[in-house]
DNA sequence: TGTATGATTGGCT
DNA sequence: GCCAATCATACAT
């Protein structure tokens, strides 16, 4: 299991949203303890071409990392209560970066499960927050390093199969407002995965009419 | 200084 | 399915 490097992130925020499906995002805490999941959903967030970026009318305080160098963690505060985790991906300057909306616990389940106070495991990183929580992430990770050295690392489990084509579904991202790239199908997810988070825009059932 | 809004979640109907 | 929680952020005034 190797720590993906630079170049993994140094690319478009597309093709590291998609290849960090089935991958581990893990952190290092102290004394060397770990946590990590297998991440199951990823969205693409390509700056000032994607009304949906916070990085679309520019930098700000806030998004200061999202326009840095690849492979560090741009971390936001939303709703009031939540925290989020996006990778920065693209080139230094550019602002492209991969929300981590959903993955497997797999690494410290027992802590995780204990941040978020409890609930079934399918539920302990299913969402983007959630996910954040249950690794303990916050503010004070905003710009944090995935590459050599840092406290974060993403990684390819040779472990298990990766996840091929077929069984990753591309779909519209997730709670975007109208007129804010809503139709636009940057997220990925691993197909029926029961830990990935509930769609906001459930496929209706279809329905007998007669 | 004021105000609208959000890359969400959990609880309730 | 519906909606309140809760406040940093961005932008208007």
């Amino acid at each position: 299991m190797d720590r993906l490097t630079r170049g993994f992130y140094e690319r478009d925020a597309l093709a590291v949203a998609r290849d960090l499906i089935g991958c581990l995002f893990v952190r290092i805490g102290a004394e060397g303890s770990r946590v990590g999941v297998r991440l199951v959903e990823t969205e693409a967030y390509r700056g000032p071409m994607d009304p949906g970026s916070h990085g679309y009318r520019g930098m700000t305080p806030r998004t200061r990392s999202m326009f840095g160098p690849p492979g560090r963690l741009y971390v936001y505060f939303t709703y009031g209560m939540h925290w989020c985790v996006n990778v920065v991906c693209g080139r230094e300057g550019e602002c492209e970066a991969v929300l981590l909306r959903a993955g497997e616990p797999i690494l410290g389940r027992e802590e995780m499960t204990r941040r978020r106070g409890g609930g079934p495991e399918r539920l302990v990183a299913s969402g983007p927050a959630r996910l954040a929580q249950a690794m303990g992430i916050d503010r004070s990770d905003d710009g944090a390093s995935l590459l050599r050295g840092g406290g974060f690392f993403c990684a390819r489990d040779d472990q298990t199969d990766t996840y091929r084509d077929a069984e990753v579904s591309v779909t519209p991202r997730i709670g975007l407002a109208q007129g804010r790239g809503e139709d636009l199908p940057w997220r990925y997810v691993v197909a029926g995965s029961p830990f990935a988070s509930r769609s906001h825009r459930a496929p209706r059932r279809a329905r007998r009419t007669g």
